[in-house]
DNA sequence: CTAATCACG
DNA sequence: GACGTACGTGATTAGC
């Protein structure tokens, strides 16, 4: 049948079907290879859905067509080569599946149309204007706003997942104009995903009105300047190129030529058969049945195994049976594991070494498993004689494979694109394996999925997940190597000993991921582990194995300066005191200060002792000078050994550079914790501290560069809380703790006092802690009284931080967890308990967004940072929360300073539109204290 | 092994 | 009405 009057078009944006299958369904794989297979599955679902739901009725379609996307590259990055450049790759697990839906369609006996280098979307436009200019109706299956811009003429849309339809009230609705002047709006608004720029600070909202006001997009260009807001106008006037090319990028091509008419798209009866071989071959039982039951005909006979007889073994209650683990003696063994995997397309591995540093420990030994239950080790470099022989053996053990061997038949393995490596913190693994010249990936971390679904809830150490999800207990590594003085290296465990605790771990390993990658999906956290978790392991082994530079001269002359100042204060306290005691002995000082001499003020903790902290000798040295010198004993003694003594010790004698490792799984609001040394609290705030900085350099010709967001908790804040008044002075640039003071206090800007600022300042980072009156007292040394005051005056103010603030708490009640504005769950398993726990969980609770909003942001920038600067000569090595350390080339620090300037102060888009600019601070120099 | 103290954001 | 509090970390030391 001719398509013309009478008949009715469905086009179904098949793109967009299989992006919302991907994400609304768990990780489902093909049982019998383990092909992963959960969008497909949606995808048919979906269509046979939409087939069970047009059957004889009286608006059936005649002819239907499903459009999908093909090549990413289009006419329109030719126009503007950002277009869609924010968009986050695809998913490993969705490549695959795509050729697959379009198999899908063709089983259905639709008509799947695809054209490379153009959208869905402009085959769809053409395809409904051709109809529509032909006499018949048209509606299209989407719910994406572009194609709006078709409604009318009897062209409609309909949300397949709402089940709405869309007409012109619909379009006006979501615009403010007709479906004819959608591109208009659109023009102007931009797409932040897309990318589309349009003009800047103009939404729908004010662009509707404008167009309503002028007509028309060209009208309202060409008499811009009767335009009375003056922002307005000057964007309108400055960006009227940039907003006729977003108008070129939305408008949708309709005149496109097709090599295929709509005569061809006529609705076609479903082939039983043909469906359901492809069903069957996909395993897809349910839908099988479902469909055979519409059609009346016999569902096939799915297997359960595939025709290798392969069984798949889950991971519930099997035994763990250490006979079942195998020690790899040969190559022909080795290859059959390789075979397996490949056939399989994961594994889970984990390497024993000599060492918990990862930059000097040497390989060991190699474990893999691919079915729950089964597991090899492989021994590398384990030495003859074990434990038991004093001086030990240098010679290797008898009946190992040689490493190289191993290695090189492995490395295809675990660079193999197609070939999923699961690890239980993979970033240790990678970084061994990058020692040996081996580029994991793709990988899965099962410590990384536990912290993106139980942050908050308990550790994710292997011990801890074995035994809350497997109901095992992992063999103690000291069972193997002993612990104190006495520990051996895992070279000197004995194989058939090493063999059983290996194997297990990469077995535990497997069946936790087999055990959580379901879950990530129930629990929602696919997105945070994808986009925040996973791709940040390469980012952090590559910034440990770079390290930063650290002068041990400097250092030891410092340590040197230190001893000296700390005995010439010893010998002054103990003259103050009138007896020798150690100074370093909180208890001892406790009973100089409070007992022998009297003074007020001593508090005893849990084990009865006086307490000393710096806030009450501060207290008392205003008065006596004892306290005072302790309290500068306590800072010298504090610099010395925790930073210019043990910082030496970590200078690798290998590279002349400290390797910090990073914790990813540290804290639970999503911040990294720095390990062995900790380098994210060297010390800053003190003058003589900051010296310390001045050890961390930069290489020959180079320079460190330290970039920081400026009060990103703050604008979090302001963001969350929808605090107009904060919302604007972030805009202004204003200074925004004078701004809170001048608030708070009436006082204006011109005659805000460094005083009243302080408290304004003290004030704001307390509302980020969860405030209270108490805290605030304290750390202003003001009576509570006054403290409380200062908060009731602030939610005054700012009425919108209070709001927030009870709704955190509210939802952290009902919910057992509160939210970071890109998806983090951070649990609060404290929250409904009584006594005094009770307080903490609140406050914690209503800072963990914030932070962990903020941790967010900077991990999404540190991830995008290697592109950024794979150009530049400049590497990452640092980050401390809000900062990242740069090592550049000095004449090209400017250029990284932009680069990375922009790359961190859009961190949160496309994800997040924030309602606050995000500033960055930058300096540089030749040592850290320069740069900060 | 734990508590106390203090370095950072 | 009393209680006890600023949020998140890691390293070092003393002292059991």
């Amino acid at each position: 049948m001719a398509f013309g009057k009478g008949c009715h078009l469905h086009l179904i944006d098949g793109s967009a079907y299989i992006f919302r299958a991907y994400h609304a369904l768990p990780p489902l794989t093909r049982k019998s290879d383990g092909l992963p297979i959960g969008a497909v599955s949606g995808f048919c679902n979906m269509l046979q859905r939409y087939i069970d739901g047009n059957n004889g009725g009286s608006d059936a379609p005649t002819h239907v067509a499903v459009v999908f996307d093909k090549g990413s590259h289009t006419f329109r990055n030719d126009l503007y080569d950002q277009y869609k450049a924010n968009r986050e790759a695809m998913p490993e697990e969705l490549r695959p599946q795509i050729p697959l839906t379009r198999r899908a369609t063709e089983a259905f006996n639709i008509a799947c149309k695809e054209i490379e280098g153009f959208e869905a979307d402009d085959i769809i436009a053409t395809l409904a204007c051709q109809a529509r200019d032909a006499g018949g109706r048209v509606t299209i299956l989407s719910s994406d706003k572009d194609l709006m811009q078709l409604v009318g003429d009897g062209v409609e849309m309909l949300d397949p997942m709402k089940n709405r339809r869309i007409d012109r009230e619909g379009v006006e609705e979501k615009f403010g104009v007709g479906p004819e002047r959608v591109v208009d709006v659109q023009a102007l608004a931009g797409d932040s995903v897309d990318n589309v720029p349009g003009a800047p600070g103009i939404g729908i909202k004010t662009a509707s009105l404008l167009i309503n006001e002028f007509g028309s997009l060209e009208e309202l260009l060409d008499r811009a300047e009767e335009i009375k807001q003056p922002k307005r106008r000057q964007t309108l006037i400055e960006k009227r190129e940039q907003i006729e090319l977003s108008k070129k990028l939305v408008q949708l091509d309709c005149d496109m030529e097709l090599p295929f008419t709509l005569d061809e798209l006529e609705v076609r009866e479903v082939e039983p058969q043909k469906l359901l071989e492809f069903l069957a071959e996909m395993e897809f039982r349910t839908l099988s049945k479902r469909v055979a039951d519409a059609l009346d005909v016999e569902p096939p006979v799915i297997m359960d195994t595939d025709p290798g007889g392969v069984e798949v073994e889950g991971p519930a209650d099997l035994p763990f049976t250490p006979e079942n683990y195998e020690r790899v003696r040969d190559m022909e063994a080795l290859q059959g594991w390789i075979d397996r995997i490949t056939e399989r397309g994961y594994v889970a591995i984990d390497t024993e070494t000599t060492g918990l540093n990862e930059m000097q420990a040497d390989l060991v030994g190699i474990s893999l498993a691919v079915d729950a239950g089964h597991a090899c080790y492989i021994p590398l470099t384990h030495r003859a004689g074990g434990a038991d022989d004093l001086f030990g053996s240098d010679e290797l053990a008898e009946g190992q494979l040689a490493l190289d061997d191993v290695l090189a038949a492995l490395k295809p393995v675990l660079e193999d694109e197609a070939i999923l490596k699961i690890g239980q913190n993979m970033k240790y693994d990678a970084k061994i394996f990058a020692r040996n010249g081996v580029a994991i990936a793709p990988i899965d971390d099962t410590m990384l999925m536990s912290y993106a679904m139980n942050a908050g809830l308990h550790g994710h150490g292997m011990d801890t997940l074995a035994e809350r999800y497997l109901g095992h207990t992992p063999i103690p590594i000291k069972e193997l190597i002993g612990s104190g003085k006495n520990q051996i290296t895992f070279d000197r465990v004995a194989i058939d000993e090493a063999v059983k605790y290996a194997a297990e771990d990469a077995d535990i390993t497997l069946r936790l991921w087999q055990r959580f990658k379901p879950q990530l999906h129930q629990v929602q956290v696919t997105t945070v582990y994808e986009t925040l978790e996973r791709p940040l392991v390469p980012v952090l082994a590559e910034m440990e194995m770079t390290g930063i530079k650290v002068d041990r001269s400097v250092l030891s002359r410092m340590s040197g300066a230190f001893a000296q100042k700390m005995a010439q204060l010893e010998d002054e306290i103990h003259e103050l005191a009138g007896e020798k005691f150690n100074v370093g002995s909180p208890a001892q000082v406790g009973e100089i200060l409070f007992g022998k001499m009297g003074l007020e003020g001593g508090k005893r903790g849990k084990t009865g002792k006086y307490s000393t902290p710096a806030d009450v000798l501060e207290d008392l040295a205003t008065e006596h000078d004892l306290p005072a010198r302790i309290l500068d004993w306590r800072q010298v003694s504090k610099l010395k050994s925790t930073y210019t003594d043990a910082l030496q010790d970590h200078i690798s004698p290998d590279t002349g550079r400290v390797h910090t490792s990073y914790l990813q799984t540290g804290a639970s609001t999503g911040r990294l914790a720095s390990s062995d040394p900790n380098l994210q609290n060297i010390p800053v705030r003190s003058e003589e501290g900051r010296r310390i900085r001045e050890a961390f350099v930069a290489d020959q010709g180079k320079v460190l560069l330290s970039l920081d967001y400026s009060q990103i908790e703050l604008r979090i804040l302001a963001h969350v809380a929808g605090i107009d008044a904060l919302k604007a002075a972030f805009h202004e640039g204003q200074d925004i703790h004078a701004m809170t003071a001048s608030e708070m206090f009436d006082v204006p800007l011109d005659e805000m006092t460094p005083e009243i600022r302080r408290q304004a300042k003290a004030i704001n980072f307390g509302v980020i802690y969860g405030i209270s009156g108490f805290g605030l007292a304290r750390n202003l040394r003001i009576p509570r009284s006054e403290a409380q005051g200062f908060i009731d005056r602030y939610f005054e103010r700012f009425p919108g931080i209070r709001d927030y603030m009870d709704d955190t708490v509210k939802f952290a009640k009902e919910h057992g967890f509160v939210q970071t504005l890109f998806g983090r769950k951070i649990n609060t398993p404290e929250i409904n308990a009584k006594g005094p726990g009770a307080g903490f969980a609140k406050r914690a609770a209503i800072n963990a967004p914030i932070q962990g909003t903020a941790a967010d942001v900077i991990r999404r920038a540190m991830i995008r940072m290697p592109d950024a600067i794979a150009e530049l000569p400049a590497r990452m090595l640092l980050q401390v929360h809000d900062e990242l350390l740069f090592e550049v080339d000095e004449d090209a620090a400017d250029k990284v300073v932009e680069a990375a300037r922009e790359i961190m102060e859009g961190a949160a888009e496309p994800a997040v539109k924030l309602d606050v600019p995000l500033t960055v601070d930058a300096g540089q120099g030749a040592n850290w204290a320069e740069a900060h």
